[in-house]
DNA sequence: GGATACTTGACTAAATTAGTCGGGTATATA
DNA sequence: TATATACCCGACTAATTTAGTCAAGTATCC
């Protein structure tokens, strides 16, 4: 679990296109403007959802993004992954080979950076896309 | 909530002197040669844990710390607040002017990351540091 | 054909992290 | 009282990570 602004931004985007959730696709220009994020910066997020199935494209004029699935079923968990390559970074290094990594060496604090990530992925798996234009 | 080295450090130090658990004080030598952590990066640590009253130091030969509370009533929760400036970085920027600060401008996602932060620090208002050792 | 908008890899400045260094001061014990 | 041990503390630095930007495309609509 790693909280970048890359993850946030990611959020922030989807969750404006499940407000305006309409057929149509929205480009990340629109995007841009309404949340003050870098349109460049937006390329590079989207890129990655849309390899993880979250968003799908539509290029040219008139082109943009569409949610793939409806914002009630859109667990934030799911795009957390889609942008960390490694979702555990909390704790001990895996392949340490000096430190603990879980396996030949355990620390007294292993288990609990395991309980910690378990903790905060039960939240993420809770939240939906939906649950957050719902104020 | 941020986890650097310096957190998880301190919580292996205080956990090895709980485990260790004696009325004779305890030197960061000994620490160091256990957990295989820096002499000198404890030292700084432990500077900050005595500031905010978990540990109390003895100086001189033989000298060292001492825990100034049972383990079972120090909440990790105290210990990163000693370590950390301020607790909560996840999220927005509270004294951004032109992004969400929470007051004149609150973002989409706003409410989601005060609401992650009750969690994490729910868990470890939880746990104290005797639950450490009982494995 | 031109404008719009997605696609992709490479690059970079700034901030943060994870320590180290050097020079202290206090105290127990021989 | 000398010496070794061990805490005290501010300043410094190398390496990594973050938060983007840049350049050079390709596809599609009008």
């Amino acid at each position: 679990m790693r909280l970048n602004t890359k993850s946030r931004y990611a959020v922030m985007a989807l969750a404006d296109m499940a407000r305006f959730e309409e057929s149509k696709p929205i480009s990340l220009r629109d995007i841009s403007l309404r949340q003050s994020i870098s349109l460049l910066y937006l390329e590079q997020i989207f890129l990655k959802l849309k390899k993880n199935n979250i968003v799908r494209s539509i290029r040219g004029t008139n082109g943009g993004y569409v949610l793939n699935k409806n914002p009630k079923q859109i667990k934030l968990s799911e795009i957390f992954l889609a942008l960390d390559e490694n979702v555990k970074t909390i704790g001990c290094d895996k392949h340490s080979k000096r430190g603990c990594n879980g396996k030949s060496f355990k620390c007294i604090t292993h288990d609990l950076w395991d309980e910690l990530d378990v903790h905060i992925n039960t939240f993420f798996d809770n939240k939906k896309l939906d649950d957050l234009i719902r104020n």
